[in-house]
DNA sequence: GCCAACGTTGGC
DNA sequence: GCCAACGTTGGC
């Protein structure tokens, strides 16, 4: 069993929309990074484990659990004019994006903001934290994991 | 809203 | 294959 950390803009989807979500699931789509699509199309598996991060919020905080409830296939919004992340380079043939299905497991009472997920030793080397890091899909090990849950926990 | 750090595109 | 120009991400 593997785990992630997946980034959205609550502005634009927060872990409250996938908790009001029907079996509190959604499909990960628009994710038009490459390195973010190998991780979703190739290496997650049922059962994982996701970080629900919030970026561009205030503040940037990782704020609930989720898992993978769907392994890869084809981002059909990429085949879509009228989606705002439609690529004419992808087709249903020869797919260029891939997403997962995520469903919500839970929603940490108080979210833990980037400021507090630096001090915490066991995340030294988060690549979240990392300087000038972007990605929007990104592993992450156990103990960085299991870190991060029992953090929520304790400021619960 | 600013801007540094990235990733992608396309001319050459 | 290089790299300048451009677009995007995301903390602040």
């Amino acid at each position: 069993m593997k785990y992630w950390l997946m980034k959205s803009e609550p502005s634009a989807y927060s872990i409250a929309d996938l908790e009001a979500e029907p079996n509190k699931t959604t499909c990960w789509d628009g994710v038009r990074n490459y390195q973010a699509r190998n991780f979703m199309r190739d290496d997650m598996k049922l059962g994982d484990g996701v970080l629900f991060y919030h970026s561009n919020a205030n503040p940037p905080a990782v704020v609930g659990v989720a898992e993978i409830v769907r392994e890869s296939y084809p981002d059909h919004t990429a085949w879509d004019e009228s989606d705002k992340h439609f690529d004419p380079k992808s087709t249903p043939t020869n797919p260029r994006w891939w997403m997962v299905d995520i469903r919500h497991i839970d929603t940490f009472a108080t979210g833990i903001g980037l400021d507090r997920l630096r001090k915490v030793a066991a995340l030294k080397e988060m690549e979240l934290l990392r300087k000038g890091s972007r990605l929007s899909v990104q592993p992450v090990r156990k103990k960085e994991f299991d870190a991060i849950v029992k953090l929520a926990k304790k400021l619960a």
